[in-house]
DNA sequence: GTTAGGTTTCAGAAATTTCTGAAATATAAA
DNA sequence: TTTATATTTCAGAAATTTCTGAAACCTAAC
């Protein structure tokens, strides 16, 4: 296979996989080129590649920023600024999962806790609501810790440790 | 706090978890009305509980038991068809992983796949694409190893043993 | 302080996703 | 077979998300 239809085709899949995650296709992509490239790009570079335009780019190359997968790099004598990607697979999850998990499972944790003050006794409804929020609170709870845990541990010991349970 | 206001809480809280993992809020939406209902619910219900049409209500139920979170439950005398939510967390999750593994890393692990067949010695760039797909591949192929285990593994072989892994 | 090169913002346009409602289909009961 | 009730489908409408492009902004160099 050609390189260039090699790269074609990791785009597409990086963009579309982005998209069922809740990440926007360009997004992905944006980050799929980083993680391609041998060196630094610009916004000119990532437009050209892409074929989009400058304010898309800047948009979201700002959010990979924001979630900690893309880096700034300044280049003495040049007012240009350039972005490269986290590379390493472990630490690009680890970046998700934290982002995820402050973004998705704290607030909801957060409301959970306010419907748990819900009287159980008014009726077989009101019992049924209090059952599910709090299955799902001690669900939710145990999930957080186990994330945090797996944030904290570095590659090598998380794979060690499953492997060891798989045998 | 009212049952009813819990409720409301409770499915806005859904759907809007459900958006941000590529479920649309009325799929979620729905899934989350089952899960604190005691009863199976017709369609009617659901259609009047979220006010939503007969088409969308349809197609949502559908699509949950497609993946396998709701269940259909017929009553003996009623030609409706009622339906229940899988309650269980863990089952919810299992199911859940199951499906995207299914829908998501597998496609994406057959693109990687072939684009490995990439002549490494064109140019850098090449290099760079080959290494960054062969680093996702073994990524990939552990975490798919990981949730497989996970799958088979039932709540408490998976809480106990990470519970351990905490102290 | 002015210019030039670069970045950010954002209103409206475009694309995509989701929803509606009515017609088509299915089937249990009469 | 006919009727009545329930489910499914799907074209177009509505809502939401994403993108564009140009203007505003920032700042280093002159």
């Amino acid at each position: 296979m050609e390189w260039q239809e090699g790269k074609d085709k990791f785009l597409q899949a990086w963009g579309t996989l982005g998209t069922s995650w809740g990440i926007n296709r360009t997004m992905a992509q944006i980050h799929a080129l980083m993680m391609i490239s041998p060196s630094a790009l610009s916004a000119d570079e990532v437009m050209e590649e892409l074929q989009i335009s400058r304010g898309n780019a800047n948009m979201n190359i700002r959010a990979l920023m924001d979630w900690g997968l893309v880096y700034k790099e300044l280049r003495a004598g040049d007012r240009r600024e350039y972005f490269v990607a986290e590379k390493d697979m472990w630490k690009v999850v680890r970046q998700i999962i934290l982002n995820r998990k402050k973004r998705e499972l704290e607030p909801i944790l957060k409301i959970l806790d306010e419907i748990s003050g819900i009287d159980e006794n008014e009726s077989e409804e009101a019992k049924a609501l209090a059952k599910a929020v709090n299955d799902i609170k001690l669900f939710s709870s145990k999930a957080d810790t186990t994330l945090d845990m797996l944030v904290k541990a570095d590659s090598n010991w998380f794979v060690g440790t499953f492997m060891k349970m798989i045998k």
